[in-house]
DNA sequence: AACCGCCGCAACCGCATTTTT
DNA sequence: GAAAAATGCGGTTGCGGCGGT
């Protein structure tokens, strides 16, 4: 189906939004909510589209919105939640109370990745902690946990309506990449197969969330041990990290 | 003080998915 | 069931602020 931009009408305003406007759309949606965000404009007032005020609502002006750098521990979570889920950011921000999933892919590409390439690097460069005879896969203190997943490839990701996906594996549902990269699969097609029920995940987070062992609380140690923590990152999309 | 380059963030764009007609 | 409309999502970009020279 082709469809033009929805702000392409004359006259529609872009780029930053004033704090008149903020107003208008806090007071709008306050007094009516936002069922509907095509008409929304319209009958608030505004001369923005739906999408740009939707946008501007959830991304700003929202009052659950938590400002502010984030924590080491959100930190921690994002990376944990990028492993498991990929590039899913508003699956991460469901997960992130007050955060956006556009203020995570932001700190996501801003700070964290290049604080795991720097670890990435310094572990290269010199001997790591880990015993060189002893696989990553195979390291009690690995990222994985023993958990059953594992991160479909780039090369799937790409396949998969772009969407670098995690599925939840066991045993008996191994997804041999060559058959998604043959196949015409789209996301619904593996979530629907793949993904346990939300209360199913959340328990699952939560679960491996208590087995996280990151105890230092010293900076570089900190990076450091979340990128020997984070080892099934190396295998994913180069600019992924 | 002026200039320049880098960085971070807000917002836009295009596409996928879901809902409605 | 098909088409159209609406919504949601992730990638990308442009601009303002800040630090260095």
């Amino acid at each position: 189906m082709v469809r033009g931009p929805c702000c392409d009408k004359m006259g529609l305003k872009k780029g930053p939004w004033t704090p008149e406007e903020d107003q208008l759309l806090i007071s709008h949606v306050q007094q009516n909510g936002h069922a509907n965000w095509r008409a929304l404009p319209k009958q608030a007032g505004l001369l923005r589209c739906g999408k740009s005020c939707r946008l501007r609502w959830i991304n700003y002006l929202r009052p659950d919105i938590k400002r502010g750098n984030f924590s080491k521990e959100e930190e921690q979570t994002i990376i944990h939640l990028h492993e498991l889920l990929g590039n899913r950011w508003s699956a991460m921000a469901a997960k992130l109370p007050g955060r956006t999933d556009n203020e995570i892919k932001n700190v996501w590409h801003t700070h964290i990745k290049k604080k795991l390439i720097t670890y990435q690097s310094a572990r290269d460069s010199k001997p790591h902690k880990i015993k060189d005879s002893e696989p990553q896969s195979k390291n009690p203190d690995s990222f994985n946990h023993g958990f059953k997943y594992m991160s479909i490839s780039p090369q799937c990701s790409t396949e998969l309506s772009s969407v670098t996906y995690s599925p939840v594996m066991t045993t008996q549902d191994i997804v041999e990449p060559e058959k998604l990269n043959s196949s015409k699969i789209t996301f619904s097609d593996i979530r629907k197969r793949y993904l346990p029920a939300d209360q199913d995940l959340k328990t699952w987070f939560e679960m491996d969330k208590e087995l996280k062992c990151v105890e230092s609380d010293d900076g570089k140690d900190f990076w450091y041990n979340l990128f020997l923590k984070a080892q099934g990152l190396k295998d994913l999309p180069g600019d992924a990290i």
